[in-house]
DNA sequence: CTGGTCCTTGACCCACGGGTCAGGGAGGTG
DNA sequence: CACCTCCCTGACCCGTGGGTCAAGGACCAG
């Protein structure tokens, strides 16, 4: 695959496959683990196929995180109140990114693959550096309005988005056995701590936000991104034909 | 290699030699990315002496980490005054951990190659460990006397673990241009207005230390460990035989 | 039915990099 | 001197895994 290929409903979704596979792979053993004769395999597809989706393990390394930036940053845009004081902003936003990563923990731990080549660290730095100016306007906010004590913005943001990005990764990799509601609610106290001028201004952000949201089923721990319709089996010889998925796509 | 061996000087000289150039490479084109020959004629020696030293790439990279976890735990025990507050003792070694970091950037580079191996995860993670241990111990000496708000004591630990943590990867890829010593100072109030119960206690906190060190000719940003010598130079076929530094060693 | 596009297969090629090994030189010891 | 240990070399072997390709099947449009 060199160009930009036309994929039908059918090419669409195994591409989706290839990516859910390779993300899940690269999460447990890691990238450079992570054969493409092994993606394929647990795809249950041939080897020359990854080609005619992706030009290389690179490429769909990238697709994987572009796909995933995306959605950290609509998760946060929701979460936030826009009417709400820059405290408590950040605190929304926040409690939204640690929900958030726990959910799809597989493509944080992805993400960590940083130095394993040299250009992925930029890619990184890129979704760092998104999240980073979103936080940083916030910011700039509190600190006009007194809220926030009088220190360099981006120093001030980058603690935010660290402590985010660490408290994500303790949990990912299993050292936070609680619950990541919990785990929220205290990353978004340790950071308007960590910020507020004065202990008033932070207690009053404290308990601002007492919505737990009542867990809308969303598994702990997920492996795939999408929940979306597997079309594919595990077969033997049997070859997977697309008419008992393309009814589906039909009928829906 | 499969035992230990017994090194004579020279024999130790080459192997801090290797690993030194490894850390450069790995640091530079990411552990995966550096061949066991490229190593090798960094240091300017054929493929087979490496296996002289190491059992592999891995093992090198092993005690590579090991070697550094050491010395950074060092650099935090010298920087604290045990006779402190707990606050303060927290901020002194926050400090001392972003300007050992710093110093180190190199090795603290390819300890983010983590998920490259499952098994480079837990020897990440016990340096974590150790670190996490220590700053709870503080911790939970500023909990008893009221100066720490109270919250779990292993999530506070963690947070200002990480932040130091992220703060040093910041730096280190070269988001913060700024002296070290200045980012150094902020961390420090940054972790202690994070923990403190309130801000008049966070402020008594504040201004204590005021020696800037004065600069110990540690070169910034630097590349190899040791500043020892180094009894190798380019050749072409002259072969390097071992008097030449023989020589020094017995002299000194 | 014909031709065309999209998708899929698995054998095949081959560079690369790991690990090995026979051989040799340098220095110390007796 | 002989002899042993430690150090060092570079050609060689070989598995692995990336990437290619000719061929074919499914579905659709005309």
């Amino acid at each position: 695959m060199t160009e930009d290929r036309r994929l039908t409903a059918q090419g669409q979704e195994r591409k989706e496959q290839l990516l859910d596979h390779a993300a899940t792979l690269f999460a447990e053993r890691g990238y450079s683990e992570t054969r493409i004769l092994d993606i394929v395999k647990a795809a249950g597809v041939a080897k020359g196929l990854f080609y005619w989706y992706f030009e290389n393990k690179e490429a769909l390394f990238r697709e994987l995180v572009e796909q995933n930036r995306f959605r950290l940053r609509r998760a946060q845009a929701t979460a936030i109140d826009p009417r709400a004081e820059p405290l408590l902003r950040l605190r929304q936003g926040a409690e939204a990114s640690v929900r958030y990563m726990a959910t799809y923990a597989n493509f944080f731990a992805l993400l960590e693959v940083e130095n394993l080549e040299k250009t992925f660290a930029d890619e990184r730095r890129k979704g760092t550096e998104v999240h980073t100016a979103d936080v940083s306007a916030i910011i700039k906010d509190g600190v006009a309005d007194g809220t926030i004590r009088d220190e360099p913005l981006d120093l001030l943001a980058y603690g935010v988005v660290g402590t985010v990005g660490y408290y994500g990764h303790f949990h990912r990799t299993g050292r936070m056995p609680m619950p990541v509601d919990d785990l929220a609610a205290f990353v978004g106290r340790w950071v308007v701590c960590s910020l507020a001028s004065d202990d008033e201004i932070a207690r009053r952000v404290f308990p601002t936000q007492r919505k737990l949201k009542p867990a809308p089923t969303v598994q702990v721990a997920v492996t795939r991104t999408r929940v979306a319709p597997r079309p594919r089996q595990h077969r033997h010889h049997v070859v997977l034909k697309r008419h008992w998925f393309r009814s589906k796509t039909n009928s829906g």
